[in-house]
DNA sequence: GTCAAGGGCTAATACGTATTATCATGGGTG
DNA sequence: CACCCATGATAATACGTATTAGCCCTTGAC
């Protein structure tokens, strides 16, 4: 209506308080319905009244400095959420955080201001760990701070990693998928098509989802009594010479891109897939992700995989926190939660070729 | 270290003070580097490490209560940011957002925690407008609450809304896509392939960005001297028919879904698309957005249509927002931006059939 | 020796809220 | 009348920070 310019101000409690003719108390004491406290009806009618007359809402910081909740989950992540094209990874992590923080009545802080060093964002900046504004907070990210996540535990701040993360400085609560038995009940499907010969390529950076593959996988070759050979991904054709020379009929690939390389190189070779040799990836790439990839040169193969549950690991972790901040939950192992991934029968698997059978 | 599960506490500034022997006051100095005020080298060494001791991080609510800006701007979203796997609507928009709010220094707070009404979200609820956490707030949805909008004006709450949008109670902040110069362009496009019969499907339900598109399109008619012929979306077949009758050679729809929709009944009534029926689309979808259509039965169609500049919106969105904060601009003229949108060459567009002209 | 001028620090205060202790009033009971 | 109790309201306080007024001390000028 007026539109005179003037800076905002918000409407207080002891506004509300002069307005009705009582004291600030009082008009916390209506808000809040503390119990055991006793309001008059008429007293109450009229605070409520100014209430409205004002529009007053309450100021959560205020109330936080008074050491309540704010109702805020903070959600942390090492590279930029919203990526402007290629791979969408955090899309499904999110919307099981949305979504079941919306249901527990919090709102989301995503923290992207931080200062990055070197593209990479960092939990800690000169000192302030913005991290505090919120209750809690849920941290992903491909990429990981040792030092952070020790500090992070250190300061005993609420949090959950999407992901398995151990640190030397005590429990780390975190929601991630269970790739060693994923890994190893692939491994099982492919011994039972007859598979004597099932090679893992991996990352050659350690992580601990990587080292959780492999784990599964070498627990699968001490099972059935098989020398293991795992191979990282430096030089795919390096790689694929290696799986030549030692007879490999199926490979266990950690990555998408890496299946994609060793495909074009057995095509190229006259190796059919999955006739001469079989395919199968450690966790797929998720199916919002898959095709928001418009870059991706190859046609889309059906790739025999599992299927990590992104959006329930979201909720989850959202879950956890939540426990946490209201103190049922310690962290420790009741907060440590690994989720089955379920297994995907594409078409770059099938039954070890006759030839070079045993 | 120490396992000792205990409620964490946070380090306050007075804490640092008494390890480094000074007054709270002067760790505030230290951290704040007020001029004006001077301190002894040999204090500030001290007081620095305490700092670097305690790890203290400074608390963004009670600098708030100060009077000091929390650097946050809020998102409001009508609808669910996340997607479950169907249209990913807000995610262009939000990467703008986040890009230039980290660029500027800002945290994004995702509100989500308001109670919904009718599985919409609510700015107001119960009372309490959450929005006021953040120092300001950008608002983005398909869907407006006109008595909210006019609220918000009315506290005089810094946002901006992504979308053009008008309230009577006052100037409100924006940045749109120009649809009405997109649409009226769009149309010059056919008039010039020789359309001379060009209708307007779009929806039934009156918007702003309807409206921006209908007003394109008449302004355009205008220009011709041609009767419009603007139909809306209630029955496909019954607009469809319409067509047909009043021997439209060329469509511009509002929405894909309409597109396709009359580009399979085109078909099965042995037109061809663009050969005897051209269609345009007012405003695509976005790319991210086709193609993480995964149920999308019908095959990818080769639209002409033109751009919107979601990300573009979003990142303007927090300049526009950032310069309230600031001062700089005033919600006004200057505040409210419609940016162009690109003319995109597909395949559904030709030269107006030689039979039917005139 | 007195005064002025700073430099270097601290005490005090305000911000908005929630809660606890306190106070006023009045009615009932002995 | 003295006392207690219940009811209903308020004063006071704490939370963590930023800022301002003010205090103490040293130094230099006269």
């Amino acid at each position: 209506m007026q539109h005179v310019t003037q800076r905002r101000k918000r409407v207080t409690q002891a506004e509300v308080a002069r307005l009705a003719g009582v004291s600030q108390a009082m008009v916390s004491l209506v808000l809040n319905d503390s119990d055991g406290v006793r309001v008059a009806p008429e007293t109450r009618k009229r605070v409520e009244e100014a209430l409205r007359q004002t529009g007053y809402t309450v100021d959560i910081m205020g109330r936080r400095l008074r050491g309540k909740s704010n109702r805020i989950l903070g959600v942390f992540t090492y590279e930029a959420v919203f990526p402007s094209g290629t791979a969408d990874f955090y899309g499904p992590f999110l919307g099981g955080i949305e979504e079941e923080s919306e249901a527990q009545g919090f709102d989301l802080l995503l923290f992207t201001s931080p200062g990055r060093r070197q593209g990479r964002r960092k939990v800690y900046e000169k000192g302030s760990n913005r991290l505090g504004i919120a209750d809690g907070c849920i941290l992903l990210g491909r990429h990981t701070d040792r030092d952070e996540l020790d500090r992070l535990v250190d300061e005993r701040f609420p949090f959950v990693f999407i992901g398995r993360r151990e640190s030397s400085a005590g429990p780390v609560s975190y929601v991630g998928g269970d790739y060693a038995a994923a890994t190893a009940a692939l491994h099982e499907r492919l011994w039972s098509l007859g598979h004597r010969r099932v090679a893992l390529v991996g990352y050659r950076e350690e992580s601990e989802s990587t080292a959780d593959r492999r784990d599964g996988y070498l627990r699968a070759c001490r099972r059935h009594r098989k020398t293991p050979l795992a191979l990282t991904d430096v030089d795919p054709s390096a790689v694929f010479e290696r799986l030549r020379a030692d007879r490999v009929t199926a490979a266990l690939v950690e990555t998408t891109e890496m299946a994609v390389a060793l495909h074009a190189l057995a095509m190229n070779s006259g190796l059919r897939v999955p006739e001469d040799l079989s395919i199968g990836v450690l966790g797929d790439t998720d199916p919002t992700q898959t095709s928001s990839w418009p870059l991706r040169a190859t046609p889309e193969i059906d790739w025999t995989t599992f299927r990590i549950p992104r959006r329930e690991m979201g909720s989850r972790a959202v879950r956890i926190l939540v426990g946490m901040l209201r103190g049922d939950i310690e962290p420790g192992r009741r907060s440590q939660v690994l989720l089955p991934c379920e297994l995907v029968d594409g078409s770059t698997v099938a039954e070890a070729p006759r030839t070079t059978a045993r």
